[in-house]
Order: structure tokens, then sequence, then C-alpha cells
RNA sequence: CGGGGCGUAGCGCAGUCCGGUUAGCGCACCUGCUUUGGGAGCAGGGGGUCGCGAGUUCGAAUCUCGCCACCCCGACCA
């Protein structure tokens, strides 16, 4: 009975419960008091501090600087771009007030009714309206172009359905805001970054994503085109990874943003946005993940080998640290992250569970019976095999291991993924399909309409047009139209 | 905002239908001893305005009324 309160739901049985469980059990977050919040808690943070570090590294090698722009926005600015204030002004919370006072009857706290704001302020949803009202100042002349910011954030959306990390209601996230001169320019720039989110997803995650392009029903509200990076979970929804877009010169417009060029002309400026954000912990987790929790590709995992003694006296601790010692040293410098658990209170059955759950890639575990034999046990987490190895030798092993598992990790979710990518003829054959879960190969008139009925009577949506894959033209399996190529559809987070 | 559920110790729950000892169990926590190669065992211990308010009653976690909160399913979404 004990036992089985430790285990989790199987994947299998009931997918978010599993997610959900894992999350709590893995120590990555926890449901907050604030309604649609979590807390992230130290071993979650350290992973996102990871991703932070490369994707921040990418961002400077690509020419960016980081700046930091204002939480509250004036709920004017919103409104200036049409499709921009649709988009998001349901889900805004609003500053009204900026005083309590004593409440004279009941003793407790009440916002201070003389102290409403002139004009509200909303809590951002994103930075693009506080950003491109700076950049009017900031920008007189070509020369002052392009710019290539990136501020890492909070935002605050009131969804009205939250799970952690996957959508919660504040979110920590990286969001870049360009500004160029030419279009040409601009729309590099946003290939540019969406190459740069799928390399990080792919090389560092291990979560294969599909690039493509957004259809009109689904782009960003103020986007002439959205980019998008679509990866298959493991119960074969996807997941919208990161987006970077093209906005043309509708923010400039709406903020009046314009420079003089070569040709002493006046222009609108023309942009760019992109981001990701704290949703990619759901991606890792859920990609990755087996019915013993959580499983972090090595170049992500903040502690990368755990090595976990077995004694019964503490003469025998010290015989297998004074062993031990220069091999962590060793490890050390090669720059593996390894962390030597002594403690006495945890008995070695417990660690072995804990840091299972926790997703350590490699374990070592060894007792006075190796340090005889002059060897050590060795556990892989992503297939929970363990071998009895020399100890000789042992930092190759591990490094290589380490190598190992990044690259498998990636394969297996790959394969998994393809696995589930169908190609689809009819729209008969496409209902029976996606029910199935997995991403489906369809051709589509291009039209808002047909997306919309597909979406009404599946609850699919179109996820991407794919940039690389079957150019082949076609026609709409709902309308029999002309398709210019497969799309892809599928249920999604 | 519509439909359903739930509220009892830090967490997970039983007890409520049919009112009646000192409100109980598992996990966690504290103390001690034994243990330590896959989530330890035994013994002892601490912890509760039974969501809030009113009512019925000799007596309410249990019945009645009102309120509040949270969760799940829809509409919304990175």
């Amino acid at each position: 009975m004990a036992k089985e309160l430790k285990n989790f739901t199987k994947r299998s049985d009931n997918y978010s419960q599993w997610y959900n469980e894992l999350v709590v059990k893995a120590d990555l977050a926890e449901q907050s008091a604030v309604r649609g919040c979590m807390v992230i808690k130290p071993y979650g943070y350290a992973i996102w501090e990871k991703m932070q570090a490369e994707l921040d590294r990418m961002f400077k090698e690509t020419g960016h600087q980081n700046a930091y722009f204002p939480l509250l926005i004036p709920k004017s600015f919103l409104s200036r771009e049409a499709d921009h204030v649709e988009g998001f002004a349901k889900e805004c919370a609003v500053v009204t007030h900026y005083r309590l006072k004593v409440d004279p009857e009941n003793g407790g706290v009440v916002v201070d009714p003389a102290a409403r704001l002139e004009e509200e302020y909303i809590i951002r949803p994103t930075s693009e309206t506080i950003i491109w009202n700076t950049y009017r100042n900031w920008i007189n002349s070509y020369r002052d172009l392009p710019i290539l910011v990136n501020q890492w954030a909070n935002v605050f959306r009131w969804e009205m359905r939250t799970r952690m990390f996957l959508r919660t209601a504040e979110f920590l996230w990286q969001e870049g805001h360009t500004a160029h001169a030419t279009k040409e320019e601009a729309m590099e720039e946003a290939i540019r970054m969406v190459n740069v989110y799928a390399n990080f997803a792919e090389n560092f995650m291990a979560v294969p994503v599909i690039k493509g392009t957004k259809s009109a029903n689904e782009r960003f509200a103020g986007a002439l085109d959205t980019y998008t990076i679509e990866a298959m979970m493991q119960d074969g929804k996807a997941l919208q990874s990161g987006t970077s877009h093209f906005l043309g010169q509708n923010f400039a417009k709406a903020f009046d943003v314009k420079f003089v060029n070569k040709e002493n002309k006046e222009e609108y400026v023309w942009a760019t946005s992109w981001g990701v954000s704290t949703r990619l912990m759901g991606a890792l987790i859920m990609t990755h993940s087996d019915d013993n929790g959580l499983v972090l590709p090595p170049k992500l995992a903040p502690i990368q080998v755990v090595i976990v003694p077995i004694f019964k006296s503490a003469e025998d601790l010290e015989k297998i640290r004074t062993t031990l010692d220069p091999v962590i040293t060793e490890m050390r410098r090669r720059g593996i992250r390894v962390k030597f658990d002594d403690a006495d209170n945890k008995r070695p059955g417990f660690k072995f569970a804990d840091y299972e759950v926790k997703g350590v890639p490699v374990r070592l575990a060894i007792g006075a019976r190796d340090i005889e034999n002059g060897t050590v046990e060795i556990m892989r987490r992503d297939t929970l095999e363990k071998e009895s190895v020399p100890f000789v030798g042992i930092e190759d092993r591990i490094e290589h291991e380490l190598e190992d598992i990044q690259t498998a990790l990636f394969e297996r979710a790959r394969k998994f993924r393809d696995s589930k990518i169908i190609k689809v003829d009819t729209y008969e054959e496409f209902k029976e399909k996606i029910e199935e879960g997995g991403f489906i190969l369809a051709h589509w008139d291009g039209s808002t309409e047909t997306e919309e009925k597909i979406k009404e009577e599946t609850k699919a949506t179109i996820r991407c047009i794919p940039f690389d894959g079957d150019k082949t033209p076609g026609k709409c399996m709902v309308t029999g139209k002309p398709s210019a190529q497969r799309v892809i559809f599928a249920r999604s987070y």
C-alpha cells in the first residue's frame, strides 16, 4: 500500500495526471496559492537556468544584447495596434489603484477609492507596445538600425485554465524585439531566430521539432508572419515550443517609429519579435520522462552524475571518499557536474529512487564490495541498465555515456515522433486518425473557413506549414480546392 | 460564465446516507534502538476552530439554510 503511493500514475493510464505528479515529485515546481501561478522550486529553476544560459549565449552569438523594460504598460498602448489588442485584451490583469488604506470598519486593508489611477496600467502580457513606444526615441536615422535587443522577463496572462509549465498565468520567458531598415533584413532575422530555437531544442533539449509557418488563424496578434517550432509529446499531442514573428511595419506605424534612409527619405521601421518560455520545461519533461520520473538530457541536467556511497560505518565512508576524491576532481576538471551524496540520514535505496525521479543521467554506486574488487556500478537513467565496471578509467566511461545519452534521447524521441506522422488524403480518414494522436500531413485549401471547420469538428488545428518537406501540390481534403503543399494538423496543448 | 465534484492534521483520505464514547487511518514530522547493495523495522510521541456563519436538537464533522474556496469538463491560450 505504502509502496503504491510512491509510484506514479502510469503514463498510459492518465497522461495529465502523470505529468502533474511528475512535476511535483521531481521537485521542479508546485501550485501556488495565487490563482493560475506556480512556484518554480530550486531544482526546477536550476534546469531553467541552464536553458537560459545556452539560449543567452546563442542570442549573443547572433549579435543581440539584453535590456529591460517596465512591467506595467499604460492601457492605451495596447490599443494602438488593432489585431494586437484583440488578441490580448481578454486576458490582461489591470492595475487600477496605487494605494491601500486601513479599513475603519473591519480593521483589515482595503483599496483606497481616492487613489484611483487616471489611466490604468496593464501587467504586460508581452512587451511589443512598451518597447516600440521606447524605440521611437531611439531611432532617427538608418545609422541607428538595426536594433537587436532581447529581454528576460516575466509576463502575465489571465488564462482560464492553467497547467504547470505548459500554461501558467505568470511565466518566465525571453522576448527579442528587433528593428530593421528593410523588409528583407527583418524577414531574415525572424527566420534566423526560429532556426536558433530549433537548434537549441534539438541539440540541447534533445527534443526534435518541425519548423514552419503558422496559418493566418494561428498567427501572433499583430504579426504578418509567425514561424514556429512544433514538438510532439508522448501522448501524440503537439506543443508549440517557440515562435518568431515578422511584424512588418505594424508596430512602427502604431507607435510612429520612422527613420531617415540614405536617400534622405522617411520610412517606417521593420520589426520582428521572438520568444521562448518556461513552457520549454514542459516540453523537456513530456518528451523524455517515463514511469520512473524525469529523464534529463545531460547538457541541461543540473547534476549529470550522482555518486551514491554504500557504507555501514564512518570508516567505510572515509575509505570510499578517499578512493573517489581524485576521480571526482578529474571529472569536475573535465566540466562534468557531479554530486557525491554522502548523506547518512537516507538509505541507498531511497537515494537511487530519488535521483531517478529527478532524472540524473548517470548514477554510480560504490561500496565495500567494489573497493575490494576495484569496480563501480554504473547506471544510465535513460535505459535503467546497470553494469559493474572497472574503477580505473571511469572518467572516460562517464564522459562517453553522457554524450551517448544525449544523442540516444534525441534519437528515441525522433523515432517516436516520426512513427506518429502520417499522410492522409480524405477527411473521413482524417477524422479517424486524429483520434490516435500524432501529426497528420494533409492538403488544405489555405482558407480560414476550412481551418475553422476542421477545428470545430475534430479539435485539430494546423500546427504549421513546414519549411522542409513534401512540396507536391494536391487537393484540399475537405473542399477539394487546390493546395500548394501538405500542412501539419494535430491536437495541441 | 454554463455543467459536474470536493472541502476533516503539512499531504492523501475514511467517517456524513441513518446525529450519540476522547474524530480515525496512511504518508510526513519528533525521540530511541536496530539497520544501510533498490524507496528500512520496531517502540514511543507531537500535531485538528471537521471551509465560514446561522439554525434545528439534551447533543452536530454528520440534519437545514446562506456564504466562501478549490478542482475537473467546455468557451480562451505560448
